[in-house]
DNA sequence: ATATAAGCGAGACGGTACGTCTCGTCTTGTG
DNA sequence: CACAAGACGAGACGTACCGTCTCGCTTATAT
């Protein structure tokens, strides 16, 4: 079921709102009340779809040639010059869609646990943290989620950013806003 | 109207998904046709309403003693505690419901534009910008952005976060994750 | 509304159960929710239907040769002989069918009114009774139902009857069942 | 589980639609598949508990004072006036029910079977025909359904009939409509 | 002063998804 | 190895809400 989910965002290109939990059922070869047994509701089996990571978010990892900044960059730039970047977002879209939906007891899903923990990025930088390219102390989640979410908040928002947003946004992560 | 989405979602505490068109119509005493008149749907109606800042962020402003982070944290811990979070909660919960549902014309509404503009938040970091108390070239509108953001899905995923989350995310802005 | 009820039960051979409330909405051309807003339930729209006459119950006429037993046998054996029979198997299955779901306030429709009011076989009895053919003081209305309440219960459990059975029920309604 | 179907129905005042299996089944303190495997659907269940008398119809016997009409009318009123009509008609109604709801083949049930033929009414009308008190030929059981049909349908459609229904509709059926 | 128009409230409507219910079948685990 | 327990596919039910539509009423302008 999870993973018709996921066909049916991932392939089809629906949205959370086209989404219905009778195609979903379809799609799966179930009935629908099978799905209302096991989850609460639909905002609910959409959100366990993305979080086991049923929707792959990209087909690119990240690069390491061991200028973190410069593999950030590459990748940023080449995922949203590809259509990879669509995949982010209809993640990012349908997350939001089953969260604003979801009840309290459906968000605790999220207990203990990152939106981007399973992403290459987050790896990217584990990896640099681990080879002391960053701080001691930084915790490398964090640093994904300064980059990601205003990627995705400027995504769901204003559409595709430029090169030079991305930019401005990646060096204020990297070397902070404060004078160095 | 406009302060009819806005007293609904701020006083009445509704959801975007609970805020229906003829409640809206009911609260601003108007008919429902007027009301798709002058927008072209639901989430259209409540992105205005927000993006003129119908729905008060918060009541209080961000000190400015001169110690840029003491301010960020003295002003993050107090909204925490709070219940003024919950204003910015909702903001955010509705305006992820609307522009998930809404289609690419309504989302132009954003065109040009950051999310936290207006918010007491960047003008802070504008104030310290205008002191010099930031690196050259930076934007201050991506500093906000940088804290909100993680701050806001933060919000929306997992609920209140603890202040050492806090504290890591915005030492990541400032310092930047390298080593200094 | 009504009429695409008579048309679904009739034409297309449908069974109360088979009736389904969209299917209805579909053959009338009309949103499922304007049936639920003038009538609460799918058996009152049924009943409405059927008591208002749209579902023409016979076409064949009763004859009246002055001779009342020798008419009744006559109709009935034509309308059991012909399809007609179907109709009123039909009407009376659909009819219970609407009356065993329903609700009491539903079943008020029948207020002041026997089912049989408009059937061909009432107008006939009556006829004779103004002939002067009946018992002073019989209720036509009290003898269409003696002769067809046991018909469409007998329809309804063991299927058609036999002529003789017929016959029987006929005369003791005709007759009396004392001796004379 | 026949005994389960007649205490649900009878003690619990429960419709045949209100009737589930399920409930039938916890009922009896049995699997639903084992309904299942002696029954083809709900209403064979229902159909056999009910023609197997398991619904008790009537507390009170017809009284045989010898003169017939006074019995029937007795009778009748003192069903009418106590509860025990409440059986009869929980006993009709989930009757049509299930017939309406049922296949040919569970309507075989009433194979050369009359419904009425364990009643006490027929067992009176019966005694009286053996005691010579009927016209000669005349079948006890086809009386009791001229008699008992008109009721329960005038039962199920418009509710409780008043005295003078109730005299004009047995005079009918002893005297019969013809002049005398 | 009357006529024509234009904007509005009210709310019915077609459509569509939701989440619940029950049927009758199929599966599993226990005594 | 039969049976209770109950998950399952199927599909109808009745409710909610969206965005469109129609209807009168009111107000504003035009003759």
């Amino acid at each position: 079921m999870l993973d018709a989910v996921a066909t049916l965002l991932d392939q089809r290109g629906h949205t959370y709102e086209e989404l219905t939990v009778e195609r979903i059922a379809a799609e799966a070869g179930v009935g629908k009340q099978t799905i209302y047994r096991w989850w609460r509701n639909k905002a609910a089996v959409v959100l366990e779809a993305l979080l086991t990571g049923r929707l792959k978010l990209t087909s690119e990892p990240v690069p390491n040639t061991g200028d973190l900044r410069a593999d950030l960059m590459t990748w940023l730039d080449c995922e949203l010059e590809q259509a990879n970047m669509n995949d982010t977002l209809v993640m990012a879209r349908s997350l939001m869609g089953a969260l604003v939906t979801s009840g309290e007891e459906t968000r605790s899903l999220f207990a203990g646990r990152s939106v981007w923990d399973d992403m290459e990025l987050t790896q990217r930088i584990r990896a640099e943290a681990e080879a002391g390219g960053l701080h001691p102390d930084t915790d490398p989640t964090a640093v994904a989620s300064a980059i990601m979410d205003p990627f995705i908040i400027q995504l769901l928002t204003a559409g595709h950013p430029s090169r030079e947003w991305m930019e401005a946004q990646v060096d204020i992560v990297l070397h902070g806003a404060l004078p160095r």
